[in-house]
DNA sequence: GTGATTGCAAATCTTTTGCACTAAA
DNA sequence: TTTAGTGCAAAAGATTTGCAATCAC
């Protein structure tokens, strides 16, 4: 899996989507996809955009991530309050959270067995399942 | 399990967590632990200690709110990005959380079995487990 | 052109903090 | 009387919004 592919995907399905591909948002759709997965916060993001030389408003961040999510090119991982992740990686996985450092580390989906989900209420159905594990170094 | 058992206990554990018994601490460790099992905001908890005719200023809630946590009485619960929930249940069990509304559900422990943890990463130990279940209104 | 997008600054919301005052031990 | 706790108002963060200027189609 090259840094080209999944760039090219989100793309296409930011199109999809009917969103133009604007400076900014290509600029970020390289940024976010060309370097595997990862987990970024608005700040960080912007940080690095204007590290790369690209100028893009903190707002703009923040439409484009959440543009991003609703189009499912994200996952948005909230993991303690006042601050949301966007995880580059929207396929279904988990989370260990490592508490100090506040860093995020993917567990694919197949390495927490759920073996037993409650019954939901009545008129209920699953939109998606999070877990995470919050764990310290020893 | 009568709604003053918890209260006494709960007063007790701050007790050995050397906190003092104030007025307001008092109200709130009524307003939290005298109705069962709760998800509470601060906002929440400071509006109804107002509609309880208790006066307790919104700072003071949220110092209360985290020491309690900290002494182990409450839970914090994370949900959404900016907004945290202080669960009276300190146990461990997980939740649901019907999407539109943010309401929150427990799931008891047994509810979720995860069959296969993954290996956690070289010196790092696991602190606690969340899972939350995301459902909507079919 | 026309409607979507951007950037800025202001606004909002939640939570924390500094500090003088009050209450518990 | 000594130390912890409270309330207020201000500060701090994160995120959203209103609106004029700009860009993609």
């Amino acid at each position: 899996m090259t840094g080209i592919r999944p760039f090219t995907q989100a793309l296409e399905r930011l199109k999809r989507h009917g969103l133009r591909p604007t400076r900014q948002r290509l600029a970020l759709v390289r940024l976010l996809f060309e370097r595997g997965d990862r987990h970024v916060t608005a700040d960080q993001l912007h940080a690095e955009a204007a590290a790369a030389g690209v100028r893009v408003s903190l707002a703009t961040i923040y439409n484009t991530l959440n543009q991003f999510t609703a189009a499912g090119v994200l996952r948005e991982v909230v993991v303690e309050a006042g601050r949301s992740y966007f995880d580059t990686n929207a396929s279904e996985h988990h989370h260990i959270l490592v508490e100090p450092t506040g860093e995020l580390i993917d567990i694919p989906a197949s390495g927490v067995q759920v073996s037993a989900t409650p019954r939901l209420p009545e008129g209920m159905a699953l939109r998606r399942m999070d877990v995470i594990l919050r764990v310290f170094r020893t």
